[in-house]
DNA sequence: TGAATACTTGAATAAGTATTAAAATGTTCA
DNA sequence: TGAACATTTTAATACTTATTCAAGTATTCA
């Protein structure tokens, strides 16, 4: 019985799970790892970089909720919106899943 | 414009998706949690331990989708089933979600 | 054996999420 | 102004997930 690390609380918890939610889609995550190596992007552009498959409404749709929760900052230039990751410290998670053995 | 650290293959974000979607409940979480903390629990300690508003049966379904998705292991002893983390690489996912600004 | 305990399963409902297409908004520039 | 472009929004549909209750299984022990 291993001594309490950082124990998060019920409504910590809460969070957490809402944040999880929000990354836990394939594209989403993808966007988030593209969004890492690159600077702030288009929306047309991400799309671009999901390759065919991707929907630009679907991309928007995407795009919306991750900002709405947080994760997503935009900046509108003209006719384009750029999106950036808001909260860098997130991008540990890919860490996290690498190192995991479901992955 | 970073250099690419780990890049998830698109096969892999999708199994990441998978997990963070079993993880992306606040009961399954605390269930993680309180078994990070303590040796393999049966499924009534469990319950308990997450307060009054927990009904066996949710439980039992939690606990089903998480060892389905290789994230717990169960053992049977007697009428119990204990159940413990399968990974616990995992956890780091804690830690992940402590130091992100939106927690 | 059969009553009690511990847990799982299935079905029903409710609630949330994803995808797509079409229409709407906002911006630029000829 | 109005055509072209980039993106968002809305609405419809399909899908997935959560919750609850009732019934089912498995185990122990008197």
């Amino acid at each position: 019985m291993k001594l309490d690390q950082s124990l998060l609380s019920r409504e910590q918890l809460t969070k957490a799970a809402k944040v999880l939610k929000v990354l836990a889609h394939p594209v989403k995550l993808e966007i988030l790892q593209v969004l890492r190596d690159h600077p702030p992007m288009d929306v047309s552009s991400l799309c671009k970089s999901l390759g065919a498959e991707c929907e630009i409404s679907m991309m928007s749709h995407h795009l919306a909720k991750m900002k709405d929760n947080g994760v997503l900052e935009s900046v509108k230039r003209g006719k384009q919106v750029f999106y950036s990751i808001a909260d860098r410290s997130l991008l540990s998670i890919f860490e996290c899943m690498s190192k995991c053995a479901l992955i």
